[in-house]
DNA sequence: TAATTATTGTTATATTATAACATTATGTAA
DNA sequence: TTACATAATGTTATAATATAACAATAATTA
């Protein structure tokens, strides 16, 4: 169940377009990307996202419904995301800092209960746009 | 534009649904039950909710698609928001962690990026499930 | 090789959210 | 107190996101 894990064939296409974009993407933009390959069906994308991120080979920016390839290539299984967000160009970017990453695993809130997982997105402008 | 700004109508009224749920709610959930006191579309809802969410009264749970009424009677408008939510039985509660809060808010990425607002939940086994 | 599990294909439908336009209410400044 | 601006409302239609249900096929394992 690691990262290198053999794709099936439609894991596979969907992975290989995702990685190619440079932004995330968005289920009905893969779904448009993948019909000359015969994938037809929102369903068809959508278990293949759903596989996808349960592998951790991509991941889901849930503020946005899209959809992106991991970058940190020294995760197996990357239940701990965080992102940045430029709220002007939507750009988004996997953020990979030890730091900030044990400080969150090992987050504890006060009822005591432990976490498996969490995302976090923070918000703002990018370099770019904040100089404009 | 503080917290303790007077309501439209249709903001109190969808409000309220919300601080007397005890879970998070959906926007169809709450257009099924402001029925009754003339709201009939879903943009009315969505809107009511842009401004609350806007104004910090409520936050949205972006992984659910639902919305909670703002715990944190400290937070003015509050752009910075974290939630414990059970993978088990959907219990979704605000963690309000000086510690944390002001750990992220004073978060940097590598690029320098410098952010106004960010959102983290995390998921696990709250205390009921972890025994079941 | 039978049994199990994962994947695929397909149609229909559920759920979440916004566009576009017209109208009414509220706040503000001359 | 009128004109002007801004915020909120109402309404219809539609866009965008996601899943249910069922049948078939491929891959894996006992």
């Amino acid at each position: 169940m690691d990262k290198q894990q053999i794709l099936s064939k439609n894991q596979q296409i969907i992975f290989d377009i995702i990685e190619k974009a440079k932004e995330p993407i968005k289920a009905y933009s893969i779904l448009f990307n993948v019909q000359k390959k015969g994938i037809k069906a929102p369903l068809q994308v959508y278990r293949a996202l759903d596989k996808l991120v349960e592998i951790g080979k991509i991941h889901k920016i849930e503020s946005r419904n899209s959809f992106v390839a991991c970058k940190n290539s020294n995760c197996q299984i990357s239940k701990a995301t965080a992102f940045s967000i430029c709220e002007s160009c939507e750009e988004v970017s996997e953020i990979s800092d030890n730091k900030l990453s044990k400080y969150l695993k090992s987050f504890q809130n006060k009822a005591g209960m432990k976490f498996k997982k969490y995302n976090l997105e923070f918000f703002g402008l990018c370099k770019k746009c904040s100089v404009k």
